[in-house]
DNA sequence: CAAATTTATTGAACACCGTTCAAGTATAAA
DNA sequence: TTTATACTTGAACGGTGTTCAATAAATTTG
């Protein structure tokens, strides 16, 4: 059967969930596809772009739900949006680091974290919110990352286990929890009436 | 006369101003100095070391005071230390990337990053001091970074430049100042009572 | 069915990369 | 001046991403 993209995808997931982000070459991926390092550039531009590609796999199954209209201006709804972007980022080796590598080429375009923004107050400013959903992506993909390297350098037996890896998440989550606090804090004061149901208000207007 | 280690970082910094990371190259650096590439292997273990040596140079330009003990507290001081690291990176080609793999390689050796803490709510937890200047630092070198690999695509005209470029000393600050907030806000309260001066104080312990 | 066309793959090469190391050459100490 | 230490060379090892003419396989067309 020929090859596809899909098939180089799912390869790509499979080296880099057994070996990490360095033996993720052209060269091995092909090897590991049976075919010849040529073969694909017929189906990916290059392999920033297949990095793209991958950073989407991953990141793909992050639960649907982020961002649906309810959780909006709930501070649980982004914290859980939070830390289920860390899961998936953690289910793959080096997962971050790729993800910051294709947001860093190609930002806007991996929506899972372009979704972070309906879960931020909803009374910030167009443009804090833009800013917002930036501040938090860096500090999840920066913390994740620097979680993932740390556990593979004490796996290699380079570093220290200094009083770490248990309370990981804990961290994660004070810096997110610090973030949005500061987030609602930051967001100017603005009266929402709604009018299907303020009569009085809908009343005065008319 | 005979190459030395302070010659190698300076060439190093002077191609990476020139043409960023990606001609920083052992063999391109080499050829710089007017020598052969394994010369370089004589005062520099690798090239990991170097990037640590030229992420400390980078960072060396940062005004002394970051972190002055007259600061501590004070949120207009640990402002002003970020928007110094930033200017320190941005003094240089991909200096943010620079920094980034530095701190990811050998984390708690950038000392001008660890002096951040110094200007963080005092009333943090040890922990939580240690975590808060950890996702400050998620956060300039994210930021930066974006800003920079941002900066030079729209100089390669590979991407647009839509509505950016004017205000991302004001999205950064923004993004400081959620993160300073956040922090403060979950400081636990803690009672200081300085014995020195609250005599009444003292007297009840006595 | 056969010919023409599109789709997909090969194999080889190009121009790089970080790193190692025996063999040399300077430079300083005895 | 000899010995020892400090430094440099030159060449190689084993990789890397990417390109491209030639070739094979699959599909459409006459």
């Amino acid at each position: 059967m020929a090859l596809s993209r899909e098939q180089i995808i799912d390869a790509a997931m499979t080296i880099l969930s057994n070996y990490g982000l360095a033996s993720l070459s052209m060269r091995n991926l092909a090897k590991n596809l049976g075919v010849q390092p040529g073969a694909l550039y017929w189906h990916v531009k290059s392999k920033q772009d297949l990095l793209v590609l991958v950073a989407e796999r991953i990141l793909a199954t992050t639960p649907a739900w982020i961002g649906r209209a309810e959780a909006h201006s709930d501070r649980a709804a982004a914290r859980q949006a939070a830390l289920d972007i860390r899961t998936a980022l953690t289910s793959v080796k080096d997962g971050a680091e790729v993800v910051s590598v294709a947001q860093a080429l190609s930002p806007k375009q991996l929506a899972p974290l372009q979704r972070l923004r309906d879960t931020l107050p909803a009374n910030l400013t167009l443009r804090q919110a833009e800013w917002g959903v930036r501040a938090l992506t860096h500090y999840i993909l920066g913390a994740v990352a620097e979680e993932q390297t740390h556990a593979e350098l004490i796996l290699a037996g380079v570093a220290a286990n200094e009083e770490w890896t248990a309370d990981t998440t804990e961290a994660f989550i004070f810096g997110v929890d610090a973030l949005l606090s500061g987030l609602d804090a930051l967001a100017p004061l603005r009266i929402v009436i709604d009018l299907s149901t303020d009569t009085q208000a809908a009343d005065l207007i008319q």
